[in-house]
RNA sequence: GGGCGUUUAGCUCAGUUGGUUCAGAGCGUUCGCCUCACACGCGAAAGGUCAUAGGUUCAAGUCCUAUAACGCCCA
């Protein structure tokens, strides 16, 4: 490896492991007997779209746990890919051809979808290009879209299955409509937003009489399609003017009061216009009472023929502004208030929605439903975390039948043909639609039939993507080795739209679950808490982030920053952890590296001993093997609980604190102190021996640093990665707490040491000897034996350890484990500042003392707690008094 | 209206099954250091009545109830 840079530069690194990965095959997966497949369906992005934090966030999970079950040996298979975007890409398309004054219904169906197909080609890789950048191991050669050919074959299997099972339906019925993007959307694609808005009562007269009845409306321009007005049975005010005729104002058309349970006695007036072609509640009231259904409006939300002609063609607000004028000039306007109500939206294009009667394609949502809520109450699928799962539940339990055509060119054509006396056919190509037509009427010929012009809900196709990316229907090796998937990474907000739908498909089709584990990711939010939105502009793009931090700083830190199931307050300067992060790992490498090459330079010719000889094994040695077990054991049930931040921090830790502040010390001073090349082999081996498996556990995090210097480390065979290399197990045996108490003790010693130089404001420079008076042998054999490392992490020029061993005069001391350390500082000793050092001390041990009397002195604490627990206290008390005594003597000592 | 989540150090947040000196981390702040891996660093320090009020328990940041504030979802 050439000579390591002092700062880890990412820029040098990451394009050319990414390069080396895919050059080797390393992403591929491939049925495999001897291994246990894992496999990870991507949720496919939009083609339209670019990469952003959530998206960062959602693949670096999904890498995590690709990469981490690879290394444990499972055929670990991501599969990439993306979905079309009924409306986004057709929007987009449609844009782009404005640009050349190119309307898309000028160029027809056929060529427009040419240019999409085009648009797609020319721009719909840019997502995946960018989650290269990110170091994601996706199976490249598996990536799908959904308008593939074979997941398009999926769709319409899928559609004719359901069809013949009577689970799929067309009638006409009231549905969200988009009148922007003249398309139906289904009930989980409008958003609801409160907004101030208005409630109108109008007056309407009653036939024949002088009597009025007031209705309350927040959209008065759909009067011109009342076919009732409606009370409640039970609402005395109006009992005698059920059955009447009212003469509905503007249009002198004449309608019928009735009586309907559903009217609210308490809202408005107690009376309600009904308008069955514009509202879902006055649709049902239209069905129950057998009232026309008049559409008033057409596809673009103007008004139309069937209005008063002065209305016609007019917006449906600009007609709101016109009727109430007209209204109030013939005086029947009785009232304005304002009025706080919640309004539907379009999810794509922010318009208001319009409840529209017209004729439309449903799935039957309640047989499908009862299946995939049951495999998520028996718990056969989790979520994590597991609070959706009631979110789910209520779901599924109240589920209303899924719009799924949409009025749209892009997209999955409906496999329905309609035949001339209006019966329906469904197949996947027109030739076999004709055979299943000639046989219910032997005369029809081809161009009898007529195709449905909608498309299918973008949905309908990402339902099936968990077994339509493993080429479903088509029974296949791949599918029955990598189905069910193990681990689905989404977020919350497509719960419904998603894995609901995802679930009852996996089931209806494959009679399996789609996925075992679904992982619901945190919302990344800015600094101030707000969702990231393309019109607040706070949303960072994430590749000028991996420009400036590295793709490993980014994954480290979302990673470390997004606790399972919590929201994450991002701003870039948060990466800075990251790229810390790196760099320390990068200069631990460094530093190990180089001292390598020297010991081996120092040696010259002579033969090295393969000095690993385990009994030369120190303290130091011994500890950071049992902590680095310890840390294999904490990640692994980290990771599988889903707890990544934890396993990230967990990793961390060991690096930084144990490993380079004290091992890689450690080591660092033996290898000083020794003149033996061989052990300096030895001590210098061992060291890179851990950080190699270190690397290895933060592989799935940080994958290209890590890979880089696995590679630097020795001399590696083409090919070979730590991708593929063996993760690190733990080896429960090694984990030795009275090693990690001695070092615990010892670390105490040396902090206590450099505590008292601190406060003492003793210049590093300043030479100090250590005295420390043990009560117990072993631990004055601990501080013995590593007198050098003492002496080099405190500076000081000599330490003494022993038994019964006196207070030097004029020193500063501490308690430690209840072994008294003293530094004595005969003339440099400021007695003010080491009296009230030694008197916060007492006071803070005094106030833990009595907490631990006050537990012992309660007789039900003493009769109930367990022994153990008791015995704590006891060991407590003790330690506390004898500790107090010490310092108290130390005190009084300095006061005399 | 129903459901869910959050509230712990100046800031951003960890804290799984109640019990180890449990009150932590990163950033920021203060002090001292370019100690021959790293100033993207090293050593040390200051800083919190764990939202509030009750309760359960020998023992509560952790469990229960209510309240408040903020946020999300559904109707």
């Amino acid at each position: 490896m050439p000579e390591l840079s002092k700062t880890y530069s990412p820029q040098d690194v990451e394009d050319k492991i990414y390069r080396y990965w895919e050059s080797h095959d390393l992403f591929h997966a491939r049925v495999n007997a001897e291994k246990k497949p894992y496999t990870i369906a991507i949720p496919p992005p939009n083609i339209t779209g670019i990469l952003t934090m959530g998206h960062v966030l959602n693949n670096a999970l999904q890498d995590a746990f690709t990469r981490w079950k690879r290394m444990q040996g499972f055929e670990a298979c991501w599969i990439p890919g993306t979905d079309h975007a009924g409306i986004a890409t057709q929007h987009v398309v449609e844009k782009s051809l404005r640009k050349e004054g190119i309307e898309r219904r000028a160029l027809g169906r056929e060529e427009f979808l040419k240019r999409v197909w085009a648009w797609k080609e020319q721009y719909g890789g840019t997502i995946i290009r960018q989650l290269r950048k990110l170091g994601t191991s996706c199976d490249w050669e598996r990536e799908r879209f959904t308008m593939d050919e074979g997941l398009s074959k999926a769709v319409q299997e899928v559609f004719i299955r359901l069809f013949e099972k009577d689970l799929i339906y067309r009638g006409k019925y009231i549905v969200n409509w988009c009148p922007k993007d003249h398309t139906a959307l289904s009930d989980d694609e409008v958003n609801f937003v409160d907004s101030k808005g208005h409630l109108w009562y109008i007056t309407y007269p009653v036939e024949g009489s002088d009597e009025t009845i007031i209705v309350a409306t927040t959209r008065p321009e759909t009067m011109l399609g009342d076919s009732a007005v409606a009370v409640n049975p039970k609402d005395e005010r109006y009992t005698h003017l059920i059955g009447k005729n009212i003469v509905l104002p503007l249009t002198h058309r004449t309608i019928k009061v009735i009586a309907d349970d559903y009217v609210d006695a308490s809202f408005g007036t107690g009376a309600v216009k009904v308008t069955p072609a514009h509202d879902p509640n006055d649709y049902q009231m239209g069905m129950r009472h057998g009232l026309e259904q008049i559409i008033v409006m057409d596809t673009s939300g103007a008004m139309n023929m069937n209005v008063p002609k002065k209305y016609q063609g007019l917006d449906r607000y600009e007609c709101r502004r016109e009727l109430l004028r007209d209204l109030d000039k013939a005086g029947l306007l009785a009232k304005t208030e304002d009025h706080a109500n919640s309004v539907g939206h379009c999810y794509r294009c922010d318009t208001v929605i319009e409840p529209y009667l017209s004729d439309q394609w449903f799935v039957k949502m309640k047989p499908l439903a009862g299946p995939a809520l049951e495999v998520v109450q028996n718990g056969t699928i989790k979520f994590y975390p597991e609070r959706w799962t009631k979110v789910y539940e209520h779901w599924m339990t109240n589920i209303r039948d899924w719009c799924i055509s949409r009025q749209l060119w892009w997209g999955h054509r409906i496999p329905a043909y309609y035949l001339p006396d209006g019966g329906i056919v469904v197949a996947l190509t027109k030739e076999e639609a004709l055979v299943k037509a000639q046989a219910k009427n032997s005369a029809l010929r081809m161009e009898d039939l007529r195709q449905d012009e909608d498309v299918l809900d973008t949905w309908f196709s990402s339902w099936l993507w968990p077994f339509s990316i493993l080429n479903w229907p088509e029974e296949n090796e791949d599918l029955k080795y990598f189905y069910p998937t193990d681990t689905l990474v989404t977020g919350p907000d497509i719960i419904f739209f998603w894995v609901a739908r995802m679930i009852m498909a996996g089931l209806e089709f494959r009679g399996e679950i789609p996925f075992k584990h679904v992982y619901f990711t945190s919302i990344i939010r800015d600094a101030q808490g707000r969702k990231m939105s393309k019109s607040l502009g706070n949303s960072p793009d994430p590749l000028d982030v991996i420009a400036t931090f590295g793709a490993d700083a980014l994954r480290f830190t979302v990673l470390y920053l997004a606790p399972l199931g919590q929201d994450v307050m991002y701003s870039n300067e948060k990466c800075e952890m990251g790229r810390n992060f790196a760099n320390k790992i990068w200069n631990a490498g460094r530093f190990l590296l180089m001292n390598k090459e020297a010991i081996l330079a120092e040696a010259g010719s002579a033969p090295i001993p393969a000095a690993d000889d385990s009994s030369a094994a120190d303290l130091s040695d011994r500890w950071i093997i049992s902590r680095f077990n310890s840390t294999v054991k904490d990640q692994t049930s980290a990771m599988e609980n889903f707890r990544i931040n934890e396993a990230v921090k967990i990793v961390y830790d060991f690096l930084w604190h144990d490993f380079c502040d004290w091992y890689v010390e450690f080591a660092k001073n033996r290898i000083q102190a020794s003149t033996n090349p061989a052990e300096k082999y030895a001590i210098i081996t061992r060291a890179l021996t851990i950080y190699e498996e270190t690397l290895k556990l933060l592989h799935p995090y940080m994958p290209f640093i890590t890979e880089e210097l696995y590679q630097g480390l020795t001399e590696r065979k083409n090919g070979e990665s730590i991708m593929i290399a063996p993760l690190p197990v733990c080896d429960e045996g090694a984990i030795d707490t009275d090693t990690e108490r001695s070092m615990e003790f010892l670390q105490n010693v040396i902090s206590a040491v450099r505590t008292i130089r601190n406060e003492m404001n003793l210049v590093p420079t300043k030479g100090i000897s250590i005295v420390v008076n043990c009560s117990d042998e072993a631990k004055a054999l601990v501080l013995r034996d590593n007198a050098a490392a003492i002496q080099k992490m405190t500076r000081a020029d000599a330490v003494t350890a022993g038994i019964a061993l006196a207070k030097p005069g004029y020193s500063a001391s501490s308690v430690v484990s209840g072994q008294e350390v003293f530094v004595p500082l005969e003339g440099l000793i400021d007695f003010a500042v080491e009296r009230s050092r030694l008197e916060k001390e007492i006071a803070r041990l005094q106030g833990q003392l009595k907490g631990v009397q006050a537990k012992l002195s309660n007789e039900t604490f003493v009769s109930k707690a367990p022994a153990d627990v008791l015995q704590k206290e006891n060991d407590k008390l003790e330690n506390f008094s004898q500790t107090i005594g010490k310092l108290a003597a130390s005190l009084e000592q300095l006061q005399a």
